[in-house]
Parts: structure tokens; sequence; C-alpha cells
RNA sequence: GCAUGGGUGGUCGAGCGGUCAAAGGCAACGGGCUGUAAACCCGUCGGAUUAAUUUCCUACGUAGGUUCAAAUCCUACCCCAUGCACCA
């Protein structure tokens, strides 16, 4: 790839690029020197699970990887500690050695579906934060003024509206914008929302007499419900660890609209192919087999091809056909006549029993395959089973 | 420490002596429509109990109190926020 195309590679599906002529001038070294470019991702060990939405700003880590950069993955132990006061919440407990390890486990694990391990760097900011003394954090310190630092939205935000803001959220921005520093960092990745600390980091090497970094910002990816950003809080998320059947459906859950923004910032189809896409469905292609092929995509993604195909077969038998799923779970009680209600909150398919008799009444319960009329029914198990049915979803053997 | 405001169900947020299991929104759940789309429509949404919105229990920061009756009033305590503590 030449220059310009690497570049124009690199671009896609991010927000900003700043300086776009930094970035070409270090790629254009790079190839010269042959000295790879240092290429850095942080990310926060507090919440372990990573979801799709968290994968943009991977693949575009990948998409350096691939041109034979230098990829760190820093994980924030020590920031972790802080908490990015990315607006609301006030305290955070802090983790402790042993929940991070852990978390850096699964982020290892989880990372490493998209990232060659071979090739990338994995780094702890402790390694350098926690031999910081007061004198060296004091220093640091007073590399910025306090007024740049309330030049971030939220934090401007908050203090307009009198919502309180503690001075360690204050040294976030600065501590990641070290670690940028101490690892001498040529590019960093970062979601929009991470723009401001990005900046800290270009500023912070500047005082420290670096080259400053160049940075891009991918946006964030949204939830299933096409409107918020997705993420675990809000429930609205994949996670990439979840199993073949279970993206698939969330995907095949999504708005129309929002197949193409994930088309975009989830697939490595190129904007011409997307929108060939698009006619073919304005000339009467059903959106739905489009989107089939975006769940499999997603799937062969992090998990396999196999699978991909599997989860779609699977999909079709259940939902198209609307057969039985071939595996259901089985529970044994002992033979005899049971009160439906009862049974349904025993088994954990309603929480209680009034949600059983709630669910009966709005038609939302099976009995293979009949559906229950009386909230007061009884049910027969006997040795050949009983298939208990609640909502779509959810289903139940029982086996006298 | 002082002053002021505040702590309500999964969440946000109304209520400020009875008609409050507590408005409304969101989320969730069931049904309808469909492409398991989305949007939309209908319904449910503390627990148990009943033929029944029948009755009972638990719940409005914690602990007590006043009252026939308290999320609502009083007292103490805990927690949170904001302001003040400057001219010495």
């Amino acid at each position: 790839m030449t220059i310009d195309e690497q570049l124009e590679h690199l671009k896609k599906g991010t927000v900003d690029v700043i300086r776009e002529e930094d970035l070409r001038k270090k790629l254009e070294r790079a190839e010269k020197t042959g000295k790879p470019l240092r290429v850095k991702l942080g990310l926060d060990p507090t919440a372990p699970d990573i979801h799709v939405g968290h994968t943009v700003v991977i693949r575009k880590l990948k998409a350096f990887q691939d041109l034979g950069h230098t990829v760190i993955f820093l994980i924030g132990d020590f920031t972790g500690m802080i908490g990015d006061p990315s607006g609301k919440n006030v305290t955070r407990p802090p983790l402790s050695r042993e929940e991070i390890n852990v978390n850096a486990e699964t982020y290892k694990r989880q990372m490493f579906k998209l990232l060659d391990p071979e090739k990338t760097e994995l780094r702890f900011n402790g390694e350098w934060m926690d031999k910081f003394g007061a004198a060296d954090f004091i220093k640091l310190c007073a590399k910025t003024t306090v007024k740049q630092i309330l030049e971030r939205d939220d934090f401007t935000k908050r203090l307009n509206e009198e919502k309180p803001i503690s001075l360690h959220e204050l040294l976030y921005p600065l501590v990641q914008g070290y670690d940028s520093v101490a690892l001498n960092a040529d590019v960093e990745l970062g979601g929009t929302d991470q723009k401001f600390n990005l900046l800290m980091g270009r500023n912070l090497q500047r005082e420290y007499e670096q080259e400053p970094q160049v940075i891009i910002t991918t946006p964030l990816l949204e939830g299933l419900d096409g409107v918020q950003k997705m993420s675990k809080s809000l429930g609205n998320y994949i996670g990439i660890d979840e199993a073949p059947n279970e993206m698939f459906g969330k995907v095949m859950s999504i708005s129309d609209e929002l197949m193409w923004r994930w088309y975009e910032l989830l697939t490595d189809l190129t904007p011409s192919e997307i929108s060939n896409l698009r006619s073919e469905i304005s000339d009467g292609k059903n959106p739905r087999d489009t989107k089939v092929n975006l769940a499999k995509s997603i799937i062969a993604d992090f998990h396999s091809l196999e699978a991909a195909n599997e989860a779609e077969e699977e999909f079709v038998k259940r939902f198209v056909q609307k057969e039985v799923p071939d595996e259901i779970e089985e529970k044994v009680v002992a033979a005899g006549s049971y009160a439906l209600a009862q049974l349904l909150a025993d088994t954990g398919l309603a929480a209680s029993k009034g949600e059983a008799r709630r669910l009966i009444e709005q038609g939302g319960v099976k009995i293979n395959g009949e559906k229950a009329t009386a909230t007061n029914a009884e049910v027969a198990v006997r040795g050949d089973g009983v298939l208990l049915q609640v909502g779509k979803q959810k289903f139940l053997k029982l086996l006298g």
C-alpha cells in the first residue's frame, strides 16, 4: 500500500485524526527507517467484559497492526483507582490487585480474538505509576493548568450544574496522558469520549520533549436500541464472549437503520460495498437477509465461520420455521401432578407465582405447544416429559 | 463546625397526615403486527393469598415518637450536595 492508501484505510470510520499531516509524516518515516510506529490503546480494567462497541476502536488498532506497526494494549490498572469520570458516577470502589489481574486476563483473551498476540505489547500503567513519587506527581501536575483541565466538557458541565467533582477525577486525564510519555507513543486511539484525554497526552509529550502523538478517535457505536451508545450498564450490548446463537438473535433484533451503522463500523466492507447493499434493498431485497450476513460476519470475527453458519441454521429453524430448539434444558422432578403457576415459579421460568399467573393470563405460557388458559391449571409430569414454554424464547423440559 | 437543600420501588422522578404498593417517564416482561425487524398498538410490572383490584405482609436513609391513621409531622442519628468559615 502506498502511504496515501494507508492513510485512507486508517481514516475510514474515524471521527478525528489530529493531525493528519503528522500521521503522514510518521508513516513515511516508519517506512523509510523500517521502525514501526508505537500505537497505543488504553482500557480501564473496571469493566472487564468487552462488547462489540469496544471493537470499533480495536479494529482500528488491528488495522495498524496489519500494516506492521507495534500495537500497545495498555491496561490502566493504576488509573483504575481513579475511574474515568465519564459523567455521573461519583464513587467507584477501588479494585484489588487480584481483581485487576483477573480482569486483565479476561481482557487479554478477548482482545486476542481480534489482535495477533505475537505482535501486541501488553502493558500496565502501574509499571511506572506505582513508582511515581509525590514529588514526581507534583511535577506532572505543574505541566498543566486548572483552566485547561476544566476545559473538558463534562467537567464544565458538572461545574455549571453545581454537581460535585472530586479532585482526583481531575487527575485522570493527566495520568492517562502521562502514559503516552512513558510509552513514547506515536499514535493513540480512543473513542470520541476520550478526545480530551488523548489530547492531554499530546500536550504532555510536548512538555516532556517528545514528539507529540497523533490521536485518532472512533465513534461510539449505538447499542441494540439504536439510540444510546452501547454499554453494559444500559444492557444494550453484545458481549464478544456471548454464544453465537445469542449474538445472532441480538443482531437480528436491531433496526434496519442501525444495521447500516454496524456495517460501517463492524465489518471491513468499504463504503461503496455498503452502498451496493443498500441499493439491493431498494430494489426489493428483504433487508432481513442483509442483516443475516451482518450477524454472520460478526460471529465469524469472534467465533468462527462454522459457528456463524450453525447459528444461522438454528435461527432459521427456530424463528423462521418456528420449530422448537434442538437443545432444551431439562429438569427431573418427581412424577405427578403440579399446579402450573407454582411449577413456573419453582423452575425459575417466572420470578414469582404472581408473575406466573400474569404470564398465563396474558397467553405467554405453553404446555407441550398448547397455550395454557387457566391460572389454576394442573400439569401432569410423567416419564415421557412435559415441554414448558414461556414467551418466545424460554423452554424447559420436565422429566418425570 | 454553621447554614441551606436532599436521601422514595430496577432506574429517573412526583407525592409532603388518610382515597399510597405510592403519579409520570425509562428499562423489563407478555401479547398483537412483522422480517423473532425497528417503530407502533394492547396489557403487566413488590410478595403471598382469593371466586374477586379479597385479604394480609414487606417497602419511601436508620432508630424511636406523636396520631384512630405517617413516605408525609416530631426527635436523634447516618449519608450526600451546595454555600459560608474573608477582612485577624
